[in-house]
DNA sequence: TTCGTTTATCGTCGAATAACGATATTGGTA
DNA sequence: TACCAATATCGTTATTCGACGATAAACGAA
């Protein structure tokens, strides 16, 4: 049921390094509360040079995770969740896996010929 | 009810970060997949140079997403899921958002202002 | 056609990353 | 105490990242 399998480690990494900076967050996070794609308000938003931020959000576009749609001078930007699916699936599988090791490391009888 | 908006763009970037490698996705997944902890199996599972496995484990347990427990000679890696959280929240916020915009950008009237 | 506005690209520079081998450290065992 | 195995740290090197200002490109409007 889960395609995790599939997506290889290079794929998962790209995908978290595209959001790996905290300009790119907040770009991600703008782009999220408000129910309009915008144009260069996320430039003034973010507060570093117009280079700076189209930089980032040329890596973000290259990621697929952002979508930009040119509306003659001004680009509209817009969010493509799908992208972001194969990190959350597995940071839900981790999330909702049992570690099984509350502070006790290889304690039950099978894991002792790994860990001890 | 969620505790997203306190946690701080720079916060979700280093988590991100943290994770932002093939090799560490690598080990992630390694922890995943076993029930128990694993030693230093993890260097050779990887087939980079001790040294360079290490410093991966040193960037994910100063993210605090993996901690390790020495065992003698040996050292048992476990994930720590809760670190993980406040990026799984923002990418299921950014899943289940309606980002509304099929292919339209700034088609609704109360956009026009905006991005056209 | 020329102008003005918005975004993208270029060139540069300093800082951070990732890899490696070599070496240090640690702590049980002989 | 001296040794051994596993892991951590150090020092180096090549590459990538992130920021900036300057400039180019695109295109509607005048």
């Amino acid at each position: 049921m889960n395609a995790l399998k599939l997506v290889t480690n290079e794929q998962l990494a790209a995908i978290a390094k595209a959001i790996a900076h905290p300009a790119r967050i907040q770009i991600i996070r703008l782009l999220l509360s408000k129910p309009s794609c915008i144009g260069g308000e996320i430039t003034s938003e973010v507060g570093l040079a117009q280079s700076t931020v189209s930089e980032h959000l040329r890596i973000l576009k290259a990621a697929e995770i952002v979508t930009g749609e040119i509306e003659h001078p001004r680009v509209c930007y817009s969010l493509n969740p799908e992208q972001l699916l194969p990190l959350l699936d597995l940071l839900q599988q981790i999330a909702s896996s049992q570690v099984s090791n509350d502070g006790a490391c290889c304690n039950t009888a099978s894991d002792r010929m790994i860990c001890k």
